[in-house]
RNA sequence: GGCCCCGUCGUCUAGCCUGGUCCAGGACACGUCCCUUUCACGGACGCGACAUGGGUUCGAAUCCCAUCGGGGUCACCA
C-alpha cells in the first residue's frame, strides 16, 4: 500500500504544499477540511433496501462506523429507498438486523428492537427521518430553489427519444452527452419551463451543470481533478416525483450533517456531480474517501448471480454424468416447476429459490456473498468483521514476534481506524481465508461458549438438528463441544461429525465398506476383537473419556497391537457406522454407556 | 470509446510519503515431514512477488516519465 502524506494535515496547517517542484494552490480543498471539522464529526451508511446486505457493503458500514468511533464521531444508518419499485421494508429490516448481527450499531438512524429488548438508534437525533422516500418534501423545496437560482430546470424529453440519441451516439463510438434546451441558461430561472411543469406537464428536474473544473479532495487516492465540461445536465428528479441518488445523497448529507463519505469506488464518478450539486446549493462539502472494490477470486463482481452460476453448473455436470437427470424429473423432485428449470437452466432466469433448490439435491454448497449468507452458513461475525477489515485496510501493526498484526476485534478497528491506512488497489475475497479465520474464532472460544454458540445457531438455522441435540445433559454437550471444536471452520461443519448422536442406537445405517476393511476382514478378525473387548467397557465404572480411551490402550497393549488401531476402528465402525468420528473417548462418552453398548451389540448383531 | 482510479508472492497484505537496515516480512492456500486409533487439530520446513522499459542517484520496491496490464463509470438504479 502506497501511504499518502498527511494531505489533509498540511492544507489545514498551510493552506499549500509542495509537490516535487511544483506549488499547488489548495484553497479550495483547505475550505473543505474546515467546514468538515467545525461540527460534529458524522459518518453515515446509506444502503438501499433491494435485498440483503451484502459483504461488499458490510465492509463499508464497518469502516465508516470504524472511522466515526476512532473520531469520537456518531455513525448514521440512512435508508435510500427512492426507487419505489425495488425498495422494500422488509429488506430493510434484514439489513439493519445483519448490521445488529455484525456488532455495527448506528447512533443516528431507523430504530431497531433487539432480541434482548435493547433499542438501536433509540437515540438518534431528530433529522426529518432516516428513510428517503419520506423525505420527498424536503428535496422538492430543494429543488424548486435551484430552479430558480437558474442551476435546475425542467426537461421535457421523452425517454425514448434520449435513449435514440444515446445509442446512436455508442454506435458512432462518440461520447454521450446531454445537450442543452437553447431556452435555458445558466443562473436565469426558467419561469416558462417551471410553469409548465408546475401545470402538471411530465417532466423531469435536470441540474445545471456550469463548465468548470471539480476537484474532489480524496482522503484515500489523493485528489481527483474532473476538468470543465465533463460534466452534462444530469437528471435530479425523476418523473414520478422522486428525487435521484445523487440528489437525496446531497441534501441529506448536508442536512444530517455528514462530514465524512466513505463509500466504494464504484461512487468515484458521482462524486464531481455531488460536490457541482453542494457548491450550487451553498452546501459545506464533506470530507469524501473512495475505497477499494472487493471482487471474486476470478475477478467477477460478487453477486447473488454467483448463486445461479453455481447452481447452474452443478446442474449440468449432473446432466452430462448421468443422461437421466432431466429438467422433468428435477421438477417432480425438488418441487419446482419444469418451465422455471428449464428457463434457468438456459440462464433466463437467475431465481434464488431455483438455485437452492438445485444446490440441495445435488448436495453442492452456493457461494456466500450476502451476510445472511454466512450467517446461515455458520461463520461467525467476529470472524467476518476480521477478515473484511482486512480487505482495503490495515493496522500496520506487528507482534512482539515480529508477525504482522492480523486478528483483532471490532473495538480494535474502532480504536485504531485510519483513512491514512486505505489502500488503493481493489482486492479478491479469499474464502479459504476467511474460512480460516472462522476456524480460528472457533479455535479460540471455549467449550463452554462453543457449545452455547453452536445450539443458538442450530435453533435459528437447523432446528431438526438443534431437538435432537436438546437431548443431551450439559455434561455431555460440553464433552461433544470438545471434541467438536477442533474439527469445525464453521457452526454448521459441526454438524457432520454430530451426526452420530442425533440418530438412535439402532437408526444409524453401516457404511458397507467401513464394515467390510475394519470388522469382516481377515477372516472376521475386527469383530471378533470387538466382541472381546465388549466386556472391558461393561466393566468401566466411572464412564468418562479418559477412562474409555485408558481401555482401549491396556486392550491394544495385551492384544501386542502396534497401535490401537487394530481395536479403536472396529469400534468406531459399530457406535458410528462409519470410519470417522471424533476421539473414540468423547463418542463413547457422549453416547453413555448403555447407549454405546447397545450399538455395539447391534453391529455384532448385524455383521455375523 | 471518453473520463477517472489502480499495479509487491496464487490471494489478503507489510514495506513506499521521509531512497540504503529488503537478494522484500507476515497471513491464507499449496507441498514435504513430524505428531496421531479414523477425520481433524497442532508443530517444523519449503515453494512463492516488487508489471515492463527508461531516467534521477554512489544506491530505487520506494522518486520521475513512458509503456503495458487490470478496474470503475458513462440511466428518470442506487
Amino acid at each position: 500500500m502506497r501511504t499518502r502524506s498527511r494531505e489533509g494535515e498540511r492544507r489545514t496547517r498551510g493552506g499549500e504544499w509542495v509537490r516535487g517542484t511544483e506549488r499547488v494552490w489548495w484553497g479550495y480543498a483547505w475550505a473543505m477540511t474546515e467546514n468538515a471539522v467545525d461540527r460534529p464529526l458524522v459518518t453515515r451508511f446509506a444502503p438501499s433496501p433491494t435485498g440483503h446486505l451484502h459483504i461488499g457493503g458490510a465492509r463499508t458500514a464497518l469502516f465508516c462506523w470504524a472511522f466515526a468511533k476512532s473520531q469520537g464521531g456518531r455513525f448514521m444508518l440512512r435508508i435510500e429507498d427512492t426507487d419505489a419499485a425495488r425498495s422494500s421494508d422488509e429488506s430493510a429490516k434484514g439489513i439493519m438486523e445483519d448490521l445488529a448481527w455484525l456488532g455495527i450499531e448506528w447512533d443516528d438512524g431507523p430504530k431497531l428492537t433487539l432480541a434482548d429488548g435493547r433499542v438501536i438508534g433509540a437515540n438518534a437525533r431528530d433529522v426529518g427521518g432516516y428513510f428517503q422516500a419520506r423525505r420527498k418534501h424536503i428535496y422538492n423545496a430543494e429543488i424548486e430553489r435551484l430552479v430558480r437560482l437558474g442551476r435546475a430546470y425542467p426537461g421535457f424529453e421523452k425517454t425514448e427519444d434520449l435513449d435514440a440519441k444515446r445509442k446512436a451516439a455508442v454506435a458512432a463510438k462518440q461520447t454521450y452527452r446531454y445537450e442543452r434546451p437553447g431556452d435555458v441558461v445558466a443562473g436565469v430561472f426558467n419561469e416558462a419551463r417551471w410553469a409548465r411543469a408546475v401545470a402538471g406537464e411530465a417532466h423531469v428536474i435536470r441540474f445545471l451543470a456550469l463548465s468548470e473544473e471539480i476537484v474532489v479532495a480524496d482522503q484515500v487516492l489523493g485528489d481527483v481533478k474532473i476538468a470543465a465540461g465533463e460534466l452534462d445536465d444530469f437528471v435530479i428528479r425523476k418523473a414520478d416525483g422522486f428525487p435521484t441518488y445523487h440528489f437525496a445523497v446531497v441534501v441529506d448529507d448536508e442536512t444530517m450533517g455528514t462530514t465524512h463519505v466513505l463509500r466504494a469506488q464504484e461512487h468515484l464518478a458521482n462524486t464531481p456531480r455531488h460536490v457541482a450539486m453542494q457548491k450550487a446549493l451553498g452546501y459545506r462539502v464533506p470530507v469524501y474517501g473512495h475505497m477499494p472494490l472487493i471482487f471474486n477470486m476470478d475477478g467477477t463482481k460478487m453477486s447473488k448471480r454467483d448463486k445461479a452460476k453455481a447452481a447452474r453448473k452443478a446442474t449440468k455436470d449432473a446432466m452430462v454424468k448421468d443422461k437421466t437427470v432431466t429438467p422433468a424429473g428435477l421438477a417432480g423432485r425438488i418441487g419446482v416447476s419444469e418451465p422455471a428449470i428449464t428457463d434457468f437452466l438456459a440462464a433466463q432466469s437467475d431465481s434464488i429459490e431455483v438455485a437452492e433448490a438445485l444446490a440441495a439435491h445435488f448436495g453442492v454448497a452456493l457461494p456466500e456473498v450476502e451476510v445472511w449468507d454466512f450467517r446461515r452458513n455458520g461463520y461467525l461475525p467476529e470472524a467476518i468483521c476480521n477478515f473484511i477489515g482486512l480487505l482495503g485496510w490495515n493496522p500496520g501493526m506487528k507482534l512482539a514476534d515480529g508477525k504482522d498484526l492480523e486478528k483483532f476485534d471490532n473495538a480494535f478497528i474502532a480504536k485504531h481506524f485510519a483513512m491514512e491506512r486505505i489502500g488503493r488497489t481493489n482486492a479478491k475475497f479469499d474464502r479459504n481465508k476467511l474460512l480460516s479465520f472462522n476456524a480460528d474464532a472457533i479455535g479460540a472460544m471455549t467449550d463452554d461458549a462453543f457449545a452455547d454458540r453452536w445450539v443458538a445457531w442450530m435453533n435459528e438455522h437447523e432446528p431438526a438438528a438443534a431437538k435432537s441435540i436438546a437431548r443431551l445433559d450439559r455434561g455431555r454437550l460440553l464433552i461433544l463441544a470438545k471434541a467438536l471444536r477442533p474439527r469445525a471452520k464453521t457452526l454448521r461443519d459441526a454438524l457432520r461429525p454430530a451426526a452420530f448422536v442425533m440418530v438412535g442406537d439402532a437408526d444409524y445405517p453401516f457404511d458397507p465398506a467401513a464394515v467390510e476393511k475394519n470388522l469382516n476382514a481377515a477372516d472376521k478378525t475386527g469383530a471378533k476383537l470387538l466382541a472381546e473387548f465388549k466386556p472391558r467397557l461393561e466393566a468401566i465404572g466411572d464412564w468418562t473419556a479418559e477412562a474409555i480411551h485408558g481401555a482401549i490402550e491396556v486392550f491394544a497393549r495385551e492384544k501386542g497391537m502396534p497401535n490401537p488401531g487394530g481395536i479403536s476402528q472396529p469400534l468406531r465402525v459399530a457406535v458410528t457406522g462409519t470410519g470417522v468420528s471424533p476421539g473414540l473417548g468423547e463418542t463413547l462418552a457422549v453416547l453413555g454407556k448403555a447407549s454405546t453398548l447397545a450399538r455395539i451389540g447391534r453391529c455384532l448383531e448385524t455383521v455375523k
